[in-house]
DNA sequence: CAGTCGTGGTT
DNA sequence: TAACCAAGACT
């Protein structure tokens, strides 16, 4: 490990010092101020939060965590819970193996721990959905446990403290290394969120603002020049593109034909219209038989790893239509394309713009 | 281990 | 506009 000219034990204390200034604001966030007067945060809402920003935005997840901590506010009460009505209170979110993970991780705790989430990092990391960042980041802020989280922000916070210009995710050994020679004794929880904290408002991706940074003296790469260049990372392979077709029915009634999708793959255990097979060259293929009606508009969405284009069929549902296969549904009154993805959300939206479709 | 798995905001 | 990125986990 190299030398900065400053112990450890300096730099994580002037990170906490910077920390109780500028804490952000957050809805399961004990501020420090708070922690100091001994008031403890709660595990769940801990885990809950930690759970939705996997990945996340601290902007996108803000009304998730509410929606969720009021409907349901203990890990029983989630536990609890129909597949269904999660999976829904989840749409939107995106990544959604989260959420059927966080319902098996419920009910492991409800039922196998009494309701209590263990208090280590070993224990946590063996609960569905809850892999090293997670246990560590539970197991510090919520429990005092002086583990080391590794995030996106710590990557790049250590890469510049250290001038490392190894590429992501080859480095990441290297960096956690880094950061766990910096994680204190006392307040791990609140040096975790510190830098975190660091790494979202000051040593941010594209411009850092060095000149207000309180780890400024210490940065190797601040030293270098080489901040903005930091971290590498291994160039990613080009989103090809893949085309469906989709369909939307709905009877006089008002119901709709929809589909459950299976818990495993894309937009697992999330309520869609059917599609087709994605693909190359996908064929026509709907639910039923019927006159099916093309719109000229088409879906266009973009994935993790492909952008998706569908072209939009719309049919009239017979009103003694019974789905034939499983997954098959029709819609129960209280549906709403609010508890769907947003790809099907914008398959709605063309649906419901197009004039003079009957839909 | 490299691929899979969403979405919205920023640049 | 297209690429990049965000408190990663799972296979």
């Amino acid at each position: 490990m190299r030398d900065f000219g400053i112990v450890p034990t300096e730099m994580s204390g002037t990170l906490l010092q910077w920390y109780d200034q500028h804490a952000r604001e957050m809805p399961w966030r004990v501020p420090p101020s708070e922690r100091l007067r001994g008031v403890a945060p709660d595990p769940y809402r801990i885990w809950l939060s930690e759970v939705m920003l996997q990945q996340t935005t601290v902007a996108a997840v803000r009304d998730y965590f509410m929606r969720f901590t009021t409907r349901w506010p203990k890990v029983t009460d989630l536990a609890a819970a129909a597949d269904e009505d999660v999976m829904a209170e989840w749409a939107g979110l995106g990544y959604y193996a989260r959420a059927r993970n966080l319902l098996k991780c419920a009910r492991v705790v409800a039922d196998d721990h009494g309701g209590v989430f263990p208090d280590s990092y070993d224990g946590l990391i063996a609960l569905p959905g809850i892999g090293p960042y997670t246990a560590a980041a539970i197991a510090s802020i919520a429990f005092d446990r002086s583990e080391t989280v590794l995030d996106g922000n710590v990557e790049r916070v250590m890469a510049r403290l250290h001038d490392c210009h190894e590429p992501l995710p080859g480095s990441k050994p290297v960096l956690k290394d880094y950061a766990s020679h910096l994680t204190p004794d006392t307040r791990p929880g609140d040096y975790a969120q510190a830098v975190m904290d660091l790494g979202a408002t000051i040593c941010t991706p594209k411009s850092p603002a060095c000149g207000i940074c309180p780890w400024l003296s210490p940065c190797q790469a601040r030293k270098s020049g080489t901040a903005s260049e930091l971290p590498k990372k291994t160039p990613k392979a080009p989103k090809p593109t893949r085309y469906g077709h989709i369909y939307l029915a709905r009877s006089e009634a008002g119901d709709w034909l929809l589909e459950r999708r299976p818990d495993k793959g894309l937009l697992g255990g999330m309520l869609c219209w059917p599609t087709s097979e994605w693909g190359d060259a996908p064929t026509d293929s709907p639910p039923f038989a019927a006159e099916w009606q093309e719109l000229g508009a088409e879906v266009r969405h973009t994935f993790t790893h492909f952008h998706l284009i569908l072209r939009v069929h719309t049919a009239k549902l017979p009103e003694d239509y019974h789905p034939d296969a499983p997954r098959l549904m029709v819609s129960r009154h209280q549906f709403d394309p609010k508890d769907m993805p947003t790809v099907m959300r914008k398959a709605f939206k063309i649906c419901r713009t197009d004039k003079g479709l009957g839909l």
